[in-house]
DNA sequence: GATGTTCTTGACTGTTTGGTCAAAAACGAA
DNA sequence: TTCGTTTTTGACCAAACAGTCAAGAACATC
């Protein structure tokens, strides 16, 4: 009797119900994130995620719907890593780790780092409300941590706003710009040890950058 | 008698031409910048540009025609920078000037980067000949430039196509996720003297990663 | 001002798109 | 097996879409 996609009091999802949805929102996932929310088609995520479009949209009655519960799904993954950052910590090692945690999940989830870009580039329609609150609130936290660090001279005097920017266009570039690493670097982007390499050098030219002289 | 979008043996543009040329471009940088070549329309690009569908489709024939035109503008610009690395040059000076030059273009074109990076988002159908031909050679040219530089002992030893793609990430940034700095920075990141400091830090953040210690 | 050319557009076409619906198929508890 | 529920889909619809066309309006050259 119920549909299956109330957002609201919902009951145990049956097995079909957890695979469709999972299978819908790895497809979404795909296409959203390839032609951002206008240029995907339903045709074409239905056809990714291997069921006729009238079925995709008996678990997301609109387009809309299923491109923001991708999106959500993306959000929470994407904050994470930062509020790891431990002000107790030892500032260099506290960014070592942010930016190792950072260049994993670009590695791991690269279409959830461009849907995101993508989204963001659009003008960020569907998550401002995110950006200016969540996010403003713990990237303010994390700031005023990276201030103390730079006041007790632990940090190189480096604004803790654009360090942050930076970190995260460096490491979310691997993601949204693979294309472009593939065509410049040719066969060595594809090689078995490259993400590692590319850490190393993101990390060593980060770490270089903060530490004091 | 002829239609003004033949590709070749153009004859001299009437005054009419070149400016609902410049017209029509301008309005496809905003709108496919925003939405990509799938998710733009005609409509909204004919609109934005204030003029009719038919009278657009009379300069440029298709909707791909005008893609690529806008793609090929931008692509100039976007290479030109890196030319003007000079091998010659201090290696800390020279760096310093590309990443204001990149700095300036992504504060003066933000749709040209935007475009941009939805096109490689997108798997760079239109332009992966560019990126793995003329793109690739002058980045391994510069690479060879910034190897000779940390051999020599005047840069911290960093992978050169590490330290490029990290001044492409950087700088880019600013114009691509101009909507999430604005949301995470409030009022702050519309303040006069913005783009400058924005400028310092990133200058202070890499140029300090790439000094030998 | 006559005339050939360039420019512009309303009306249109065939296709794609997001979304609906009714009915069939598969499922699950008894 | 039975029967109510969940899941699936072919057929369909209205709107939006890229692109066409013929004819009119503006322009330029004489």
């Amino acid at each position: 009797m119920d549909l299956p996609n109330v957002s609201a009091a919902d009951e145990v999802p049956t097995r079909i119900q957890a695979r469709n949805r999972e299978a819908i929102l790895s497809a979404g996932r795909e296409v959203f994130a390839r032609h951002g929310l206008r240029g995907a088609t339903l045709d074409e995520i239905a056809r990714t995620a291997g069921m006729s479009k009238p079925n995709l949209l008996y678990y997301f009655r609109r387009k809309t719907d299923l491109y923001k519960a991708v999106l959500e799904e993306v959000l929470a993954d994407w904050l994470s890593p930062l509020h790891a950052l431990d002000p107790e910590g030892d500032p260099v090692e506290e960014l070592r780790r942010y930016i190792v945690a950072k260049m994993q999940l670009s590695n791991m989830h690269p279409q959830a780092s461009r849907l995101f870009a993508g989204e963001i580039i659009a003008g960020a329609p569907n998550i401002h409300g995110f950006l200016s609150t969540e996010l403003r609130d713990i990237v303010a936290r994390k700031a005023r941590t990276i201030e103390a660090w730079v006041a007790q001279g632990r940090l190189a005097p480096i604004d803790p706003h654009h360090l942050i920017f930076a970190i995260w266009a460096i490491t979310q570039h691997y993601a949204d710009f693979d294309a472009q690493i593939r065509a410049v670097l040719g066969d060595r982007a594809g090689r078995p040890g490259f993400r590692e390499e590319a850490a190393e050098a993101v990390l060593g030219l980060v770490l270089n950058g903060v530490t004091p002289r």
